[in-house]
RNA sequence: GCCGACGUAGCUCAGCUGGUAGAGCACUUCACUCGUAAUGAAGGGGUCCCCGGUUCGAGUCCGGGCGUCGGCUCCA
């Protein structure tokens, strides 16, 4: 708030790193005024930091800021469509008379409202909907902000009948705010901070996409409300365009690519349980191939553990209480036993199977381990959440003045795997104690800062109340076709069950200690990991993955015989190659060989066979010539190494 | 699990207000033996997701279940 003369000037960064004197208690208008007319016109809001902010909030001192136009690309996207989203709770009050608000905020990609209505709504709604959109945009109605205390707020959202606002304005309150601002545009009336276009005609073309519940505030003990998904752009061409992206990252959907390249199937006999077909099974032995690389190299054995164990294990190692309802329980002559959700009791048994002493430590034990979990039917999503999956697992057992160096060699190992797969935008995460956690503060914090310290400068988010129930970790997440967010690898850090388990070794001094163990995963699932690497490739895998490496196509049938002696030779050279010898044309099975996605197509006629060659066919046309069949395979075998 | 939509051949889909199913691709066979992105013809293939109900009659209407898709919640 301004006060009094006492106050000093603050100064702003612009976004050319000049800085700009404000009296104290400016806001973004009048920084948008001072530095120019024109700009003082044109501001919708100002992005200060991450954020973008109404422009009649004060500045502070400092701060980095950058006034938001209509030319300000993704921050004027943002801005409009947050107007777009009160436009769409205006229209549907319209429609549905009595529809309370919930929250209505742009998101990436579009924006969505939060409603809790009379009656059911529908996609047949939509066009309804749509249209009274485009008539409130013709009308251009100008967005006003007001200024209310928390008490009329709260005053004035009672009297419409707006619970949900209310609670917001309560929860506001609670935060220590005094007063609030509100949106008018028409009769229509929004608890909201702003940032606005001026008037309504500045919102584009609208499409309403989908409905989806939502809880109150994201809680599920809170009523469901319905949440009416849009998308705003500033013209209906670049709506189109939009549009015409989602669908070709739906071609890239890994559901759809691995029916059509023949890689899994999932069927009604087991939801969520993948099938893998042939040609999955290559890929996934190259994954596994790759991962064992890995294990050899930074000094792991690989073990296997049983798939059933008894109830009596799981109760030991906490499972039973923190994860029973996830869990697929069996009963065999009067005894109860389990399906392993997770790999760690197993390899606490094989560590307890013998006395250890301190100079096998850290014995790092890996184990491709397959668990099933019971997950809830709506959140199963192809091979991204599953029932059933392989984890590339390894318990790590070590002492604490490990720890370190362990955490630091598996952060290493994760990275340098992904990059040969050509994961660059891999996100890093710290979880920390959630609230169902076992062991003492103390403890968790010395795990915790294990865990920041081994992550070093690296670019990391702290998810507070993520970590598992027996401790922290670090994970990394990817996204997939459609921005959403998958875990891939882990490594966390669990000093409870080595507890539960009583393990222990001996020490140089003839001591009995405890070792704390380090669940670590690379892929996370290799299943999950799977479907990541095909929309990542969108199936053009590259030659060392690709299912199918090369492809040979004779001419004629005369020259069968030749086409099934060069794929012997690729296949003895350890390529997987194989003929296409129907009795098509050229031209057919060179595009079938093509929407196949494979790598290579060799073309062998007369001439080739005459001359023990091939000719050769790179992936979207790229003729590399006819060479002799030796020569082929030494240059497949090369490219695929590389 | 919750909200909404959807479920017809291996795949993509058509099937109007109820009258017992159709196309393209794929597959099989035949003819063609072809030089770098679709040769032609013929043929086989369906418990219209499942279970009930309404009706003379249900792919179509109603109820329940299962599954899938988009979200929410959850996710060791």
């Amino acid at each position: 708030m301004p006060s009094s003369e006492t106050d000093r000037a603050i100064s702003v960064t612009l976004p050319d790193g000049a800085a700009l004197e404000l009296p104290a208690g400016a806001t973004g208008a009048d920084a948008a005024a001072a530095i120019g007319p024109g700009l003082a016109k044109a501001a919708l809001a100002i992005r200060v930091g991450d954020e973008i902010r109404d422009l009649a909030r004060p500045l502070g001192d400092g701060e980095a800021i950058q006034i938001v136009t209509r030319k300000s690309g993704d921050d004027y996207l943002w801005v409009m469509r947050h107007s777009a989203a009160h436009v769409l709770a205006e229209a549907v009050q319209a429609i549905v008379p009595g529809a309370k608000l919930g929250f209505g905020p742009p998101i990436a990609d579009g924006f969505y409202y939060d409603f809790d209505l009379p009656r059911p709504l529908t996609d047949e709604d939509f066009p309804a909907i749509e249209a009274e959109i485009r008539r409130i945009v013709s009308e251009k109605a100008p967005f006003e902000r007001t200024v209310m205390s928390i008490e009329e707020a709260r005053g004035f959202f009672a009297d419409r009948g707006d619970e949900y606002k209310v609670d917001q304005v309560e929860e506001l309150g609670r935060q220590g705010e005094v007063e609030v601002s509100i949106y008018r545009q028409n009769d229509f009336v929004d608890l909201c901070r702003g940032g606005h276009v001026h008037h309504t005609g500045e919102i584009g073309a609208v499409k309403l996409t989908s409905l989806a519940g939502a809880y109150w505030r994201g809680d599920e003990r809170n009523p469901q409300l319905t949440r009416l998904y849009a998308t705003a752009f500033p013209t209906s061409k670049e709506l189109d365009a939009h549009l015409e992206r989602l669908e070709q990252a739906r071609a890239r959907d890994h559901r759809r690519l691995g029916r059509d390249m023949e890689l899994f199937h999932f069927d009604d006999a087991g939801p969520g349980f993948p099938f893998f077909l042939p040609k999955g099974m290559r890929i996934i032995r190259e994954v596994e191939g790759a991962v064992r690389e890995e294990l050899e190299r930074m000094g792991y054995e690989e073990i296997a553990t049983p798939t059933i164990l008894s109830d009596e294990l799981w109760r030991k190692s906490g499972h039973w209480d923190h994860y029973r309802e996830n869990m697929y329980l069996t009963e065999v002559d009067g005894q109860g036993f389990a399906v392993k959700p997770m790999n760690c009791p197993g390899a606490c048994l094989v560590y307890r199977s013998t006395r250890r002493s301190y100079r096998e430590l850290p014995l790092r034990l890996a184990e491709f381990g397959h668990v099933h979990r019971h997950e809830l039917s709506g959140v199963l999503h192809g091979l991204f959440r599953v029932r059933a999956f392989t984890q590339d697992d390894a318990h790590v057992f070590c002492r604490p003045d490990q720890i370190q160096d362990e955490v630091v060699a598996i952060l290493e190992m994760i990275d340098r795997f992904y990059a040969r797969f050509g994961f660059d935008r891999v996100l890093l995460g710290l979880a920390t104690r959630p609230e169902k956690a076992t062991g003492d503060a103390a403890t968790w914090e010395h795990a915790e800062a294990a865990l920041r310290a081994a992550l070093g400068d690296r670019e990391y988010v702290v998810k507070e109340g993520d970590g598992a129930f027996y401790g922290p970790k670090i994970d990394f997440q990817v996204t997939d076709t459609m921005g959403r967010l998958w875990q891939l690898g882990t490594c966390q850090l669990d000093f409870f069950m080595p507890e539960r388990f009583d393990l222990s070794y001996q020490t140089a001094e003839d001591t009995q200690a405890r070792p704390v163990l380090i669940h670590r995963a690379i892929t996370g699932s290799i299943e999950r990991f799977l479907g990541i690497l095909i929309e990542d490739t969108g199936g053009d895998f590259p030659l060392w993955l690709a299912p199918v490496q090369a492809r040979v196509l004779p001419i004629a049938d005369r020259h069968a015989d030749h086409a099934e002696a060069v794929r012997g030779a690729l296949v003895a050279a350890g390529l997987r190659a194989e003929v296409d010898a129907r009795a098509e044309s050229v031209g057919k099975r060179i595009r079938d060989g093509e929407l196949a996605k494979i790598p290579y197509l060799l073309v062998v006629g007369d001439k080739e066979q005459a001359g023990d060659a091939a000719a050769l066919r790179g992936r979207h046309g790229a003729d590399e010539g006819t060479m002799p069949v030796g020569d082929v395979v030494d240059l497949l075998v090369a490219r695929a190494r590389a």
